[in-house]
DNA sequence: AAAAAATATGTATTTTTGTTCAAATGTTTT
DNA sequence: AAAACATTTGAACAAAAATACATATTTTTT
């Protein structure tokens, strides 16, 4: 056999199944010194690596003194290494895991909504092993299906890292009119799934950003630009799993509250633990906000937006 | 000191200075055997993780089959593990930076292009050290900054895992009208960038898919809805780093492209090594028609494809 | 505060891994 | 085809890591 194929075979043979080099040796007929020689390249020609996670720094006084003033549960600050947008996502998406991977107690059920944050969550989960979790997607689906971050493959991805069981919400999250929205809320495949997401003790959600300009690209390909103008005259500055709220945190009326397949602002209010995961410059009206309106109760930030939310 | 925080120190020391744990134990105080128990937990814990690079597999056959009908370079077929574009897009960018890995001298120009597959590329390299070449970002800025997959970010990010010397090209990809065209092509920053990225001696790019439907989200927040509808008329398939093309991979004259700060077709094909890396299902027509009018001579894409094109 | 239980630590021993060196095999040059 | 050179191989040894077991320390319970 050929060296190219067998060094993957002792590589998985020594990492994954922990056998000894004697043990794979004998195994495909090989002395131990050659098992050892191999494995030396393997790790030369970096077809094992070694992944250190040192674990996100946070802030201790910080997220004390969030917690006090706007009375949370719990927060999370971390440090990131740069300001930039994808420094704070990959930094508080793996707070965001740890923290999750602590208080999960195995037989709960976890409401999930979607977005960047979340999916930077989702990547940076370890592998778990808690088969009585139920993963809830609590929204329907957005975007593109065919994207990472779509609410379905999402829930998907977690569930399987955790071995939990998936329960996907198999609709559009937001539909063209309120009448195509109440058939399918009475569907019992959606209605079951919205019950369920309604009872669960946890959720776990972004928190979008909202303004009338480009950039907020995310709604863009979501509302109709005539969604998006009524959004904006009625003061939104965000939203939680597509509910909008002003910058008090106020719940904001319209016609969009209609065609939205989800929880609706009450019912996610409801849920005893809400931990939102957001951070970075751009959002923090919108934290503020959310904050404001309890909207959620546990929150998961970055240093300089903590910061900026103390002032 | 607190056993949570010594245990990353232990870790690095052993994993990264590759210390014995007697040295360890000497330099921190501790009996060699704590040393092997805090290893150990870090092992249980994930806090040290082992990852197998298994290559992707590839389907010789096929890759000469389809060298031979198209007269390529060389083509790499992966076997991908679903259809699924996620699937798809993340296999073939592990193959293509395993590829690129391989050809790479260290003392050349590598231009570079954008997009989910690259960026897929860009997340699967090894770190390397290659001071002596230049990464060259082909095309202007494209979608919105703060995204992963901007040209920018991509170019940065790979040079830094190669160690290599990136080419920021600072300016957008599409421009409002040809004067500003013109006028950033002849800024001195811009103009050299594009004068080393028509001497690159390799490119890669991804293929672009053109269509007037939703859908092609890429495109829809890049041009404006006229531009869409007159390059639909004029049956464009899709685009290399902007540069449109019909179904039989002749290039498409219109006025956008006098609005495109990046290199012209024929400078993108005199490039010698042309890289193109591309797969899924809804970009067969597109990659053949781009094969057809020799705008790239090597391709990465996955097994399905692969037989498609064959057929 | 004493007893019980759980957790942490260290010594001694066994097992596994890493290194050296000389012989064997393969490759290139003349 | 022989010589010169490079590469691969495994036995023997040295070093390091893993385990078992006994003891000490801390935590919890009574």
């Amino acid at each position: 056999m050929n060296n190219s194929r067998i060094i993957y075979k002792v590589v998985r043979a020594y990492y994954e199944d922990r056998l000894t080099q004697q043990e794979i040796g004998n195994k495909y007929g090989i002395s131990r010194i050659k098992v050892w020689r191999l494995l030396s390249k393997a790790l030369n020609d970096k077809i094992v690596e070694i992944k250190i996670n040192t674990p996100a720094e946070t802030n201790h006084s910080l997220e004390q003194q969030l917690e006090n003033k706007y009375g949370l549960k719990e927060v999370v600050v971390v440090k990131t290494e740069s300001d930039s947008q994808n420094d704070v996502v990959a930094s508080i998406g793996q707070a965001g895991a740890s923290y999750l991977l602590k208080i999960l107690e195995g037989d709960e059920s976890l409401g999930i909504s979607w977005g960047r944050t979340i999916l930077a969550l989702v990547n940076a989960l370890h592998n778990s092993n808690l088969p009585n979790l139920k993963i809830i997607q609590m929204i329907g689906g957005l975007g593109y299906p065919e994207e990472e971050l779509s609410g379905t493959e999402l829930t998907r991805r977690m569930a399987n890292a955790l071995n939990a069981t998936p329960k996907i919400l198999n609709s559009p999250g937001i539909v063209a009119t309120s009448t195509t929205c109440k058939a399918l809320k009475s569907d019992p495949q959606v209605s079951s799934i919205l019950k369920m997401a309604k009872k669960s003790s946890i959720s776990l959600v972004g928190i979008g950003h909202f303004s009338t300009e480009l950039g907020s690209k995310k709604l863009n390909s979501i509302l109709s630009e005539k969604d998006i103008e009524t959004l904006g005259e009625k003061g939104a500055v965000g939203d939680i799993s597509l509910r909008f709220f002003d910058k008090e945190g106020q719940f904001i009326k319209d016609g969009i509250n209609k065609r939205v397949v989800g929880l609706t602002i009450d019912e996610l209010r409801n849920i005893p633990r809400r931990i939102a995961i957001a951070g970075g410059k751009h959002k923090l009206t919108t934290i503020k906000a959310a904050l404001k309106g309890e909207l959620i109760n546990i929150l998961i930030t970055d240093k300089n937006t903590a910061i900026e939310l103390m002032k």
